[in-house]
This record gives C-alpha cells, structure tokens and sequence, in this order.
DNA sequence: CCCTCCGCTATTGTATACATAACGCATACA
DNA sequence: TGTATGCGTTATGTATACAATAGCGGAGGG
C-alpha cells in the first residue's frame, strides 16, 4: 500500500460516494456483481470507512442493494422498473406543477422558467438539430425540470422527486437522451416543448389540475417512446447510462 | 469504558438505528437538537461506526438532517410539511391504485385486502369504538394500505412509497390516529372505510383512473381533518410522533 | 467596557486493527 | 464417483486510535 495521497479539499466520502457512482453508471461495474470493498478501497483512494459510508449513501439512493449475508452488489432493473420509474417521477412533477399553481406563483419566479422555454425555442429553430444544440436542451431540460419542482415550495415533495431521479434513466437528462435514440426525435422535442408552454400557462391562470395533468402526460409520452427507443437497440449506446443499467437484466 | 456487553442476535448497525429512531419518535432527542455520536455510542451500546452507519440511514429516512459543518441534527416539520407529505403519500397510493387495476389483479390476490375490509367493518360495528377495538383498527389500516402497495406489483414505487412512510405522521398509522382526536372519529373511519370498498371494487374491474381518484381523495380527506386535529391541539398528546415531531417547529 | 485574536477542548472525519462469519476447496467416506 | 464435512482463506462487521477542524472561552488591547 503506497503512502496514502489524501485530498483534503473534498471529504473523502463524498469522493468515493462519486468514484463508486461513477464506476457503476459507466459500466465498470455490471449490473448484479458483488462490490468488494477493499477493491472500492483500492480504485476510490478512500479508506474502508468512507467506502462503507458511500455504500449506504449509493443504497438508499437505489443504485445498490444489500446482499443479504453482507455487502452490496449492483442494482439490477427491468425494462418495467424503467418505464415505471419515469411515470412516477412525472406523477411526483405533476403534484409539483399542481401545488405551484394552486399556491400562487408571482410572475418573477416564473421568470426563470419562461427564460429556459424561449432558449429551448431558440435551439429547435434548427432542423436537424445538431449535436451540441442537443446537449444544451438536455441541460436546458434539465434545469426546467429542476425550476418547476422548486416552485411547488414543498421540501418533501421536492425531496421525494430528488429521489425520484436518483436513477439516471429516470431523470430528466436520461429520458431525454433515450428518445433522442427515436427517428422522429426532433418532432417529440417539439411536442415537449409544447408540454413546457402549457405548464407555465396552467400555472400562470392557476388551474392546478391542468398543470397537473400536462406534466403527467408529459411523463406518458416518454415512456412511450422510451419502449420505442428500446425496440431501436441500434441507437441505445448513445445512452451511457440507461444502456448498461438495462443491458443486463436481459 | 466498562466492558462493552455484545448482543450478536443483531447486528449493531441495525440495532443502533433502531435505537436512535425510538430516541427521536419518542421525543428524547427534541426536533433541531445536535446528535452527538459519542452520546449515541453511549446510548445504543454500539460503537461509533455502525452509529454513524446509522446515522447517514436516518438522514436518508429523513429524521436527520446533516449540518454542513458536521454531524446531524433531528428534523423539524412544519405543519404543511406534514401535509404536504401525506398528500404525497396519497398520490402516490393512488398510482399504485392504478398500476393494480391496469395490470389486472387475480381474486385470489385480492382476497387479503378483502379480508380487511370485512374486519374493519366488524369493528365499526361498535358505537362508539373502543380504544382496543380503534387499535386494531390502526394495524388492520396499516395492512390494507401495505397490501394495496403491493398489489401494484412496481418494485420502484412501492419502494418510494415506503420512504414516503418513513416520517412517522405521513403513514397510514400516523393519520389515522391524528384524525381520532377529533369528535366525528367513528364517521371519519366509515367514510374511509367506504374508500377502501370503492378502491377495490374498482381494482377488480380494471377502472384505472378511479382507483387512482379514490385514493387521492383518501388522502384529501386526511389532511382535511389533520388541520382540524391540529387546531384541538387539547387531543394532541394521543399521538405521540406526530405531537413530538410538531411541537417544536412552531 | 467591548471587541478581537489566540489557544484549548471537544467532536467529527479518517484510517486501520481485530473479530467473525461465509465461501470454497480438498479430502475422505459411502 | 458423488456427496458431505472440515479446514483455510477472504471479506465483511465492529471497535478504536489518530487527525483535523470548528466552536468556545479567556485574555489582552483598544
């Protein structure tokens, strides 16, 4: 064991709670193997403690699971766990567009969220969309989604939905990426967009079960295509994350 | 240090986070109080490593909540907190509601949730309840929720549902026991009773939509009469976590 | 008298040593 | 030859020692 080189500029669990994330999301580590810890000892630089820590942390966010007789090894999903997961998350959103607009939102906190729709516009301008324009609406996506749950002001709810999109195929970033996997991807984006502008106009005029309703069918359409996608695996490698999680359920 | 007496029936991970969520449910350690480890180390009989293991379960349960320059401390909820997180709940339930009728659920599964309802209705046969029979009421609740969830058959919601229950006053147990404070108790519990007959009859007809509405309204109804509750605080002390876990945020 | 700075103490973060249980392999017996 | 048992190795669970930091109190200066 070489002197231990420490990094004291960041806590060492939560450097080996990112390295593990890290090694699991990219594939290092398939899908139903055993993580040994004195090998996450050795690839994170952390020692066992911090490790142990990161594995409970990794557990209780769903990318692990306890083995019974000790240990943990990595967590396994189905084509269902996926799809069902994306639908909970939109559910979980809906009650977030649902309470923003029931509780009143002031046209200032709105502003942000208006701010991501018209750079969305900006970008689908372009047919066909290139690829960096790709990655901006996916960070732009993001942050939509991210502005529109703080906005229903509910910690736990906010919190749940953190949880929510722990798993990466069920996070905004993650679905988007696997439609973008469809033929007929720039016309969803499109359809997306439109979801956006009906939301804030829902939450704008108050009605909570509009809102509501448009996040969930929002959440709908992506499992659909998200299925589509799955039949089209050809394309799937271009979704780091979603591809290896899956690949190995089946 | 006295010789530190090892129970080996458990493990001490387990056996400290059981400990400390008795502490905190029961109001040892008071909401936004500082947890010191070495006080939980003296405490549980664990030492400081299955603590801290589960200390960072807590915070993920969301009892805890980590201060940035160290250490945990016990949440604080406000009122719409709690509201909030059994609506939450609700929505919730209300998917899994779903997810069973669209799925189709044998007879034969449903059978265990058609047992509860018939003992429920035993029970509120009595005018007024009696405390053991309202007791048994409690737990036959709590199972008819638990069988429901299942039902859904979707590992990633039943496993949100389930952190969903985590804080004590968001779970079937909690606000069934907030809403006995107040005077309408019995007709409260009918009323929910006849939910969970609607909910059923719905499932075994594969009607969606109005499985998920039933169970909503459920929830609806449960935060309705926890503000009310909330007002008789005289009654309060019935319920011991969600009284503990109140009190000290306002 | 108050404010600031320095140092001490107490508590958390990290590392590692020790105990224990599980898994695998080999050998012996049926 | 197959199975069962026992031993050895390895990995996890637990305990504790060590390090570093944050908070607090006292003392000194303004």
């Amino acid at each position: 064991m070489a002197e231990r080189e420490v990094d004291r500029s960041i806590s060492q669990t939560v450097k080996a709670q990112l390295a593990l994330r890290d090694q699991i999301l990219s594939g290092s580590l398939r899908p139903g193997e055993r993580i040994s810890e004195l090998q996450a000892v050795e690839t994170t630089g952390a020692s066992r403690t911090p490790v142990r820590m990161a594995l409970v942390r990794l557990e209780e966010e769903g990318l692990l699971e306890a083995i019974p007789s000790g240990g943990f090894m990595v967590k396994a999903f189905s084509e269902r766990d996926i799809s069902d997961s994306i639908e909970l998350r939109g559910t979980l959103e809906g009650l977030a567009a649902r309470f923003a607009a029931e509780r009143g939102v002031s046209a200032r906190e709105l502003e942000p969220l208006k701010e991501c729709l018209a750079a969305i516009d900006e970008l689908l301008r372009q047919v066909p969309i290139s690829v960096d324009a790709f990655s901006s609406y996916v960070t732009l996506n993001a942050r939509f989604h991210a502005v529109l749950t703080e906005l229903s002001r509910s910690p736990p709810l906010i919190r749940q939905i953190d949880r929510a999109s722990a798993l990466p195929f069920a996070s905004p970033s993650g679905f988007v990426m696997a439609q973008s996997a469809l033929p007929e991807a720039q016309q969803i984006l499109i359809i997306g967009q439109e979801h956006h502008r009906v939301v804030i106009d829902a939450i704008e005029n108050r009605e909570g079960a509009r809102a509501e309703a448009i996040m969930r069918e929002h959440a709908r359409l992506a499992v659909r295509n998200l299925r589509l996608a799955l039949r089209n695996r050809t394309h799937l490698d271009l979704l780091p994350a979603l591809a290896l999680i899956k690949t190995a359920t089946d």
